[in-house]
DNA sequence: CAGTGGTCTAGACCACTGG
DNA sequence: CAGTGGTCTAGACCACTGC
């Protein structure tokens, strides 16, 4: 390595003596590691569909070279990108663009466990689409998904059951125009996480999400869609998931039956 | 270096599969890199008490020095222990044990968030104790905090209040041993968080939870203490709290109530 | 066996903090 | 200014995977 690390990004010094004048505040001297720089190109690389999910991406010798920094620091890059879930690294083979499909838990973002606190003890869950309509987006999803009142949004509804018995009613909203062709049948069909259909037909990749919870009363028609007595008590679970660039793409409502699970959470 | 980086820590292999029987399964290989063991002496050292919680741990060369290893790996080695939470680094200052006070956000593991999303804007909680006694452990709380059943614990009660308003009713459940001595006035005099005082007087700290959240009814008990109508759904989070060694050392139910405020919980 | 990620080292230099 | 954590390099070697 002969050229300075630092890479573009200042133009003026600055002069940051200066003179006369307090000059204002200067925020952020806007040092950037060169490891983050490189970091930005793999996201790059990735947002771009370059390195597809469940992929090999190239080896780290060979990003070193690429990129022209020594090993170490391409494996900080990654290291950060591993732990953002956005890589999976497997000693021996590579590493890989991570995935909703494949993943050997079926649902990454469902956080509802049965009692017993074994998810694979009751199978897949049976899930049944209910609607799937093209409507406008009311002022709250707009909001959710940074678009206009009034823009065009695919809203669905579902019912996921297990052992036979409804547990999730869930509406979601998504953003009209990256989801084109999207519909009730499709969703039907495919067998696998609905994040993974996203992946492989829209080329949209889910990276996280916040959720929002909440203890809440049911309205009839939702203790009809769950068969429950009117007055059990729900979980409220409002999600907003988010792809590359934290752009919004899903906003969810779940309402969950919490008899015979519970909502697992993990606080470090 | 002139040691071999493996280490002692392979005595007898428990001889797990006991006799007879097709020799069981030979786990793990049991091959642990040379930052594992020295975060495993670092842990040592915290659990100890050696190093207090918001004192500075030794600098990244002494400890390189002292472990006879190279700085990079003792930085790999805090690099993990900052990851969880138990320590935290500086930059130009050192490394400092982390802890429940001092910390700039309030209460670390409580979630419950104010509508407007900002944890700052209605100030410190109110926080009222109820009942602080000592009794004997239920088979449910024997079992979460790895006693027996019947062994002695405290149990506290308290109301935590936001804006004057009653929000969260805890139970707590604590084994009597490491907290001998406390009690209701103590817990009451107390300015700061609950965790923050284990930590000064019981030399316990809290290192990380798991919480268990379902949608309840309330009784007509707890109705009364949170000044609520009967038939408010509320948000049942059970809590079990872990010190070092993944030791057990605290048992909690809350209730919350939902309606000026949201759980919050972010995936990844 | 070759190729991949994982560990470890030694040393140079940078950015931040505080006296 | 000295001391701390943070970055970067170049190279050696180890552990794991699959052919």
């Amino acid at each position: 390595m002969s050229a300075t690390p630092s890479s573009f990004s200042d133009s003026a010094p600055a002069s940051s003596g200066d003179a006369g004048a307090p000059v204002a505040v200067q925020a952020t001297p806007a040092f950037s590691p060169l490891y983050q720089q490189i970091k930005v190109l793999m996201l790059q690389s990735l947002q771009s569909g370059e390195w597809k999910p469940s992929a090999a991406i190239p080896s780290e010798i060979e990003l070193a070279t690429r990129f022209k920094v020594s090993q170490g620091t391409v494996r900080k890059a990654i290291d950060e990108l591993a732990a953002e879930n956005l890589l999976v690294r497997r000693q021996g083979k590579g590493t890989f663009v991570a995935t909703h499909a494949e993943h050997h838990v079926q649902y990454r973002f469902l956080k509802l466990i049965p009692d017993n606190g074994d998810p694979n003890s009751e199978g897949p869950a049976q899930r049944r689409i209910i609607d799937c309509k093209r409507c406008r987006a009311s002022a709250d999803v707009a909001r959710a998904l940074a678009l206009r009142a009034g823009d065009a949004v695919l809203q669905v509804r579902r019912v996921l059951s297990f052992a036979g018995v409804p547990t999730i009613l869930e509406d979601l909203w998504l953003p009209a125009a990256p989801f084109k062709g999207l519909t009730a049948e499709r969703l039907t069909d495919y067998d696998g996480p609905m994040y993974a259909l996203f992946e492989t037909e829209f080329g949209v990749r889910m990276v996280r999400a916040e959720e929002k919870l909440r203890a809440v009363l049911p309205e009839t028609e939702q203790c009809e869609l769950l068969k429950i007595a009117p007055q059990t008590p729900l979980l409220s679970v409002e999600r907003i998931a988010y792809t590359y660039n934290d752009a919004p793409m899903e906003m969810r409502r779940g309402l969950y039956l919490t008899n015979t699970h519970y909502y697992r959470n993990a606080l470090n």
